[in-house]
DNA sequence: GTCTATAGCAGGATAGAC
DNA sequence: GTCTATCCTGCTATAGAC
């Protein structure tokens, strides 16, 4: 109950399954410790959503559009193509918590059209911005120009899901860095400079 | 009750609870349906094993012994250097299932050190025998030297685990294979033959 | 070793007062 | 809109017969 009273009890619920869904993820959530974490009594939970589903779709869209923005911010700046990459990469994480969206692919909700859509779409952007950057950055002459830029986006987004995989498993934020840092060595040595 | 009824219960506990792991993970898989996909009653899980945790612990040790193994195979193997690492990218995955080991690393179990030393043993062998690779790549020639081994290896393994989670996000397998063809590709460029 | 019966408790949702 | 009381179900474990 850290949330201020004064708040709507629907704006808590939000903000509380917010914290507990990237801290947990959705199964280990449950309404109960919503309420706790949040002081909403269980009948506002019921009034302003149907369920926990429900909560949990809001919160999730919530974070997209957020994360989404945060990218955008980057990815769809002014700097240049691969600027715009390492921008991307070194925006500020929480190794050990996790993706805040991408936690979720392990979990049985995935199989659920509503709940995976927040985590498709903004996956969907990264990797098309992404794939954008490496592009623009081969027409400038910038990347050298026979790699396949959806599959080099794909790599360089999976490479950042993975880099948390591998914190978590070693219990060591560094590996994110360290992962990402030698993406973008490989990237700085795919430069177009000593093209034959 | 897909199990031979000949085979013992606690080899039937141990086969079942590996397959629901794999497919729902730690916290969603309950020793009901343990039980019912195993055949066993009730009494038998808890003669073998203290419970559900020890169940697990018992099985994930079972699944890092054979990962390794498989692992090990190829990246041990008296291929060249990189060649190990691609032939360890060409291993067959069930891609949209998850790395029945990494998929664990967003469950809360990580934090129980019993549960998550079969995923930071098996994850750091790879990771150490892909930084060998690379080592040993740049010895012989075939790879730049002024790349960093252990954080390639990291980026590596990260590229592998992260590709299980686009394939999720995406519900598109063939995120994976994309995902490793754009790491192997950016490998292929850092080969040394065009060192200044 | 294996089984069934049962207990205690938490998850998720409903009813209905205020 | 918000709250408490309550319900049903399933999770996890124990007891004790065979």
């Amino acid at each position: 109950m850290l949330s201020d009273q004064r708040t709507s009890a629907k704006k808590r619920l939000i903000w509380a399954t917010r914290i507990l869904l990237h801290e947990r993820g959705y199964e280990a959530t449950s309404p109960r410790a919503i309420l706790k974490l949040s002081g909403a009594g269980q009948g506002s939970l019921y009034h302003h959503f149907e369920g926990k589903r429900d909560l949990a779709i809001a919160v999730l869209r919530e974070v997209e559009a957020e994360k989404t923005a945060r990218a955008a911010d980057v990815l769809r700046s002014e700097l240049a193509p691969l600027a715009r990459v390492e921008a991307y990469f070194r925006l500020e994480r929480d190794a050990l918590k996790g993706c805040p969206l991408g936690r979720h692919t392990s979990e049985g909700i995935m199989e659920d059209e509503a709940l995976r859509e927040p985590v498709t779409n903004h996956f969907n952007f990264v990797k098309c911005e992404l794939a954008r950057a490496v592009r623009e950055a081969q027409q400038v002459g910038d990347l050298r120009g026979d790699l396949d830029s959806e599959e080099l986006a794909t790599t360089l987004f999976a490479t950042l899901q993975g880099s948390y995989v591998l914190a978590r498993a070693f219990q060591d934020a560094e590996a994110l860095d360290h992962a990402l840092s030698g993406a973008l060595a490989l990237l700085q040595v795919a430069r177009a400079q000593s093209m034959p």
